[in-house]
DNA sequence: AAAATATTCAACCGCCGGTCC
DNA sequence: TGGACCGGCGGTTGAATATTT
């Protein structure tokens, strides 16, 4: 009946963490190793769960975390990986060196947000927020793009509306907008609709070319393999 | 200078899938 | 086969900080 808590019960700390349980922390990793989550709390004398112990490791205590600002290729990169994957971060972090998935939601959230919905682009589907705009959307690079006032409602909207982070354009719309992508990027299904990018000149599959491997081990694109059925491994 | 408001981001929460017994 | 355990994930919260009024 129910799972049990994630950790004993009992006094545990929590909120931010102070300096003295970040040396506890360190000093028992670097001796011991990333291992067992659960009892590592108790071994290394602090009063938290394991996954509070996990979490301030992966996400700011790592020493190879990259600190500082997201640089333009970064960002240019999440947006790329973000209309590939939608709400993986984990998958989107793998990624990017020194990032970590936490780093990266919360940058989406508060930025490349923003950064999208002022080039006039749904930042969950990626598609234009106005359809008046796909013209110029074609004729026109998107970073160039201005949001025109007759989108406010339509950002609110699509804001509120499009949790799912799914590219859910209609064929006939994915056309108007992009007629020469071909973005069929269904993922886990077989190989009459493998998810196949084109890399210059080449047809590349979206598991080979983000190098998150396929199920079987076997290489599925007319560039790196023989075609097999591929799926990513992702949560859905 | 103070209060109100907005923004940022570390941390928490609950759920899910894999593994073990 | 099914339940318990564990690690990992994405969504959300809220305290701290910055900006505006």
């Amino acid at each position: 009946m129910g799972r049990s808590p994630c950790c004993e019960k009992g006094h545990r700390n929590k909120g931010a963490w102070t300096k003295d349980e970040d040396e506890k922390l360190i000093s028992y990793i670097q001796a011991h190793g990333e291992g067992c989550w659960r009892s590592l709390p108790k071994a290394a004398g602090l009063l938290r769960c394991g996954k509070s112990c996990r979490l301030r490791w992966i996400n700011y205590l790592r020493p190879d975390i990259k600190r500082g600002n997201f640089t333009e290729e970064e960002d240019e990169l999440i947006i790329k990986l973000h209309s590939l994957l939608g709400n993986k971060w984990s998958l989107i972090a793998s990624k990017l060196a020194g990032r970590t998935d936490n780093e990266i939601k919360n940058y989406w959230n508060t930025h490349i947000k923003r950064k999208l919905l002022n080039r006039g682009i749904d930042p969950q589907n990626h598609r234009p927020l106005n359809l008046n705009c796909v013209r110029d959307y074609t004729n026109t690079s998107a970073s160039s793009m201005t949001l025109v006032s007759s989108n406010k409602q339509n950002i609110e909207e699509s804001d509120e509306n499009s949790s799912t982070g799914r590219i859910d354009l209609d064929d006939r719309e994915r056309t108007m907008r992009c007629p020469d992508l071909n973005l069929d990027l269904s993922i886990g299904l077989p190989s009459s609709s493998l998810p196949i990018q084109e890399v210059s000149g080449s047809s590349l599959c979206l598991c080979c070319n983000l190098e998150v491997g396929s199920s079987s081990g076997d290489k599925c694109c007319n560039v790196c393999g023989q075609v097999k059925s591929c799926t990513i491994k992702l949560r859905s």
